[in-house]
DNA sequence: CTTAGCTGGGAAAAGGTTTTCCCTTATCGG
DNA sequence: CCGATAAGGGAAAACCTTTTCCCAGCTAAG
């Protein structure tokens, strides 16, 4: 009485299946049915009913359809990459998969901190996903949260932390590859293999691509510098490259994008140009930095969101009742030209 | 009968309340009431059934919960920024602001998509959320969707879409002034300021901010030069600045980071060093390009995290209740002092 | 011994939807 | 006109939890 007037923002009530029902002058059995095109009636009481839900603007509620039919339609996406720059875009491609089927995904961030994981995947477990996707930073680095005999499927991409999970990830040595093939066809024939550290198994991948693809063509092999995945290492390694005696390399190819543009600033330094003296490749296709770099940076792109696709599908069928085969699965890397290398293709 | 050896995953029903009730010999109100410390029972009664809810390993069903307290403990996150750089810091204050209160956080990225945005509202609010938090890449960059009367409180972060929404910025002008003064204090009397492009709103609070304090200090204000948000414009302004006969500046403050470095190698190119010669501030505090760059890069950082946390809790505050004075709540930035502008405070 | 009051615990409704089963009425063939 | 059948629609259970009563039994005061 003392105060009608609240200061609040007083939101309506959402209009349910209840109240439709009403409007109708049926029953909400009749309601539900006429909606979801189930049941038998006439024609017209289900274009009416149908009417008085539009006109009310009536939306089911998705918590109690989540109840029944024990799914929720939501997915969990657990992530330590704190910048996202691998995650967002295989959450793009997740959400593009899934937001058709009416799936809406959590994101979860859990940096390296193990309490931090199980709070959030119990929350999810609470929320009744009906599946989670977890990404690592790199195939073999894991998040800090075991996954394993959890109530509802599991999918991992970008990381693989035992051979039974199923898992996404990109086909690095196909990558690898990829660059080295491109150089090759340019008329490259001494080309280098600048990347990151041994700790990481990719590494490994893709300088076993890298030294295939020489043999087998008969080009000289050098051995791959593994250094740090930064621009400092980038230039540090072509002091290692061009300041001894030896044939000097007139390709590099880079473990990342940011090493990449280390090599570039270092040879641009000593007075050889790019791509005219030397050839470059990176990895990742980081658009912003790769599109920055002087010249624009050819490079090897893991098709993140593809990727993202389809673990997303598998994801949905596995939570449909389907199964999946345990194993890896690698997608394929794709080269994005730019001008890096000298002679694009169209022109 | 044909095949009780199914391939597929089969994953263990979720034990109900109906579960603990049955096997503690009560009912399941009494269960209730004992897990969440509600009614009367004699202590043994309660610790009796609680610690048979944890032998059966029971999680109450945040879906059943949710229906009945109308709440769903979680919220919605749209943004359409493509790469996560600012929205995943953003994220990660939110969500470290709400994981305490058990809530979720629906991340959707919409693109440039109306429909898209359409489409994932819709699915959030099918889904009950408790509330909407919506960023954007700049203040004044919005979202293509409308926000405005919906059912639920909505916040916006990094974004106002209009005066009367509740939104939390970075203090931009704040952000300037912290920049200036430093290069001031560390005696820099020519001050340049190289920034992004006029359609951004920003670009002027700052523009605004220089001119301020260079004139509070009876320094010279070089009128900004206006460009895009990239290295090839930084690039390019060095030479409309230090390419001329005048005076030449001794600093410039930059309004990204990346603009920073294409200022930076532009120098180098010149045979200017910094921070001897010049001194150089960025914008964003993107680690990953401040830290790469040589000498590593002062920038201002927006405290994105704590941006979005301050988001998280007023969402919250507001779900439960309680309101908010419409309007923009401007949070300070923070300098992040490298070796870009000389004399590091410590040594 | 009666009655008020407290204690421990349970029944049932509520939240919104879907689905199964049942009932009523109309139609049709004979 | 009778019985069978189909058509249209409704009642109620189910999903799982919380919360509001309510009841039975006991204690203590009068």
């Amino acid at each position: 009485m003392a105060s009608d007037d609240q200061p609040v923002p007083v939101f309506p009530k959402p209009v349910t299946l209840r109240d439709v029902a009403a409007r109708a002058g049926v029953s909400v059995a009749t309601a539900s049915k006429a909606l979801n095109d189930q049941g038998r009636m006439t024609a017209e009481t289900r274009e009416r009913i149908r009417e008085t839900a539009r006109s009310l603007g009536f939306r089911p509620n998705s918590l109690a359809q989540s109840l029944l039919r024990r799914r929720s339609f939501t997915v969990g996406l657990l992530t330590n990459d704190t910048y996202g720059r691998f995650s967002l875009p295989l959450m793009s491609g997740i959400s593009d998969a899934l937001v058709d089927a009416g799936v809406s995904v959590f994101l979860c961030n859990v940096e390296e901190d193990p309490r931090l994981g199980q709070l959030h995947v119990e929350a999810m477990l609470d929320k009744r996903v009906d599946g989670i996707i977890a990404t690592g930073k790199r195939i073999d680095r894991h998040l800090p949260v075991d996954l394993s005999n959890l109530r509802v499927p599991v999918i991992y991409a970008f990381t693989q932390p035992d051979p039974d999970a199923v898992a996404f990830v990109s086909d690095d040595g196909g990558g690898a590859r990829l660059a080295i093939e491109h150089f090759r066809r340019l008329g490259r024939k001494r080309i280098a293999h600048v990347t990151g550290p041994a700790s990481f198994a990719v590494v490994h991948e893709r300088a076993q691509a890298y030294r295939a693809v020489l043999t087998e063509n008969g080009l000289p092999v050098i051995e791959p510098l593994l250094g740090a995945w930064s621009e400092a290492w980038g230039h540090d390694a072509v002091a290692k490259l061009f300041d001894g005696n030896g044939e000097k390399p007139d390709a590099v190819f880079c473990g990342n994008d940011q090493i990449a543009r280390g090599v570039i600033d270092a040879l641009r330094e000593r007075g050889l140009g790019v791509p005219n003296d030397v050839g470059v490749i990176g990895f990742d296709n980081w658009e912003i930095v790769a599109e920055a770099t002087r010249p624009p940076l050819t490079s090897v792109d893991m098709n993140l969101a593809a990727l993202g696709r389809e673990a997303g599908l598998t994801l949905l069928s596995l939570v449909g009742g389907k199964s999946a085969a345990p194993g890896i699965r690698k997608l394929p890397c794709r080269l994005v030209v730019r001008q890096s290398c000298g002679r694009p293709p169209d022109g």
